[in-house]
DNA sequence: TGCGGTATGATTGTATACGAATAATGCTAA
DNA sequence: TTAGCATTATTCGTATACAATCATACCGCA
């Protein structure tokens, strides 16, 4: 839902752009705006009352980080990221989420290890409420804080923007999600942060192994392996986000 | 460099915007804008002969992407990083590049060898010129090659960002990097990619360990370990590009 | 001579205006 | 009735205009 840009969150994000570039990526990862939709610049400016200026600069921000995706002369779109986008978004996150989890186990600061705990309780009451977008968007966190808390901010950033891709392929079947599944994720969770709080590098890695595994297996029951690849999403993926 | 935007160039970039993200984008890689430079917009869109719409879009991109900084109000700087958020990069890779080497060794095609070998073949020659900006230019695009040799578009995109970062660093001691820095460099490559036309994952992903390690301590040679952080860097590292 | 305040200039952040290109619509004619 | 063409409407891509803010320099005054 996208809301006025009001004196309030000029607080919090001094420019409109900023403000703009946030609003429109929560309303694409809580399911607002849903893959394949256009985003008409117009009217994005209308319903947040500023004007096409910072709004198409945010839009060029979100094109870049691959969550929208421009059909040249015709507008952007809220990418239908296909299947095998998803499973090369797993596999950039295996080779790396592991490594992040040993060095967490190191070096975790309680501060870290109290923000992993916030959004693990975060993330538990969000499943028993059935709230799909505030589940995803505390495992993003969760992994994110990993992350940071194994000191490494590029990483951290890097897994936050390939889960963030992943949970907007996802909330595309956010009716097949069920509160099991919920819990078994939140489960693989508080195993990883345990290791981590017992400092254990080894059980850490070997459960974000683990876990990434698990998610795989939850991807395949929920997508299925027949290729759900409609024509529409083929026009994005010609275009790579600007390079 | 900044030259203007023509219709040739156009024809590649049917956009000012994307035109005007290149162009700026080689202009600090290739040392013409030094890190801590201001950016003003109006004079970069003099220069390209474009408005400073297009050039803003552009400008909002490389902030994201980290190699340029903005403080509120007044203005965009070329990135002046750290040593530690090199260092930090350089983890990156590590957790990321011998992953890659071992899958590329697997996996690659025939035009993707040909693509690794010109990218070497091109390092050689810069070298040989003398040509840094050349020779980190054909080093980038051998790494990400690399990862695309592995079938992972994402991965090889954020290897490709991260030498950017690295690279960039770099060039302010371009003065102090001899050619046979360079041809160690280019060494190390070739022993790679033997190891992937040989199908050797294994190889692979040890050289690739041996190179990354190589790295550092070529960076450390060239940096040393006292911290050269001066004051105007301090402003650009509080803020986070775009989040 | 040193200091503070004001004015001026430069530069950003935002809005609006305009041209070009594409899609949609309707009209005419066979 | 339908095919084809022209016309309109929509929307992007770019340029320009305006306002807010920050830095700097200058000037008056102690």
């Amino acid at each position: 839902m996208l809301t006025p840009i009001d004196q309030r969150t000029l607080e919090k994000t001094p420019t409109f752009r900023e403000a703009a570039y946030h609003a429109i990526k929560q309303a694409i990862l809580d399911g607002s705006l849903e893959p394949g939709q256009p985003l008409v610049e117009e009217r994005l400016a209308d319903m947040l009352q500023i004007s096409r200026t910072p709004v198409r600069e945010a839009l060029a921000i979100l094109e870049h980080e691959g969550l929208i995706a421009p059909v040249y002369r015709r507008g952007l779109f809220v990418c239908k990221l296909t299947r095998d986008q998803v499973i090369e978004l797993f596999t950039a996150n295996e080779a790396v989420e592991p490594f992040l989890a040993r060095r967490a186990a190191h070096y975790a600061s309680p501060e870290q290890i109290a923000a992993l705990e916030s959004a693990i309780r975060d993330g538990e009451a969000c499943a028993e409420c059935n709230n799909i977008a505030g589940f995803l968007r505390a495992g993003r966190l969760f992994h994110s804080s990993v992350g940071r808390a194994a000191g490494n901010l590029v990483l951290a950033r890097f897994v936050e923007r390939n889960e963030e891709r992943v949970d907007l392929f996802l909330m595309g079947y956010r009716k097949a999600v069920n509160v099991e599944m919920m819990r078994t994720s939140n489960r693989e969770h508080r195993a990883i942060y345990r290791a981590i709080v017992q400092r254990d590098p080894d059980a850490a890695a070997r459960l974000s192994i683990y876990h990434l595994q698990s998610v795989r297996e939850r991807f395949a029951a929920l997508v299925g392996d027949d290729d759900r690849d409609d024509v529409l999403s083929l026009d994005e993926q010609t275009k790579e986000p600007d390079e």
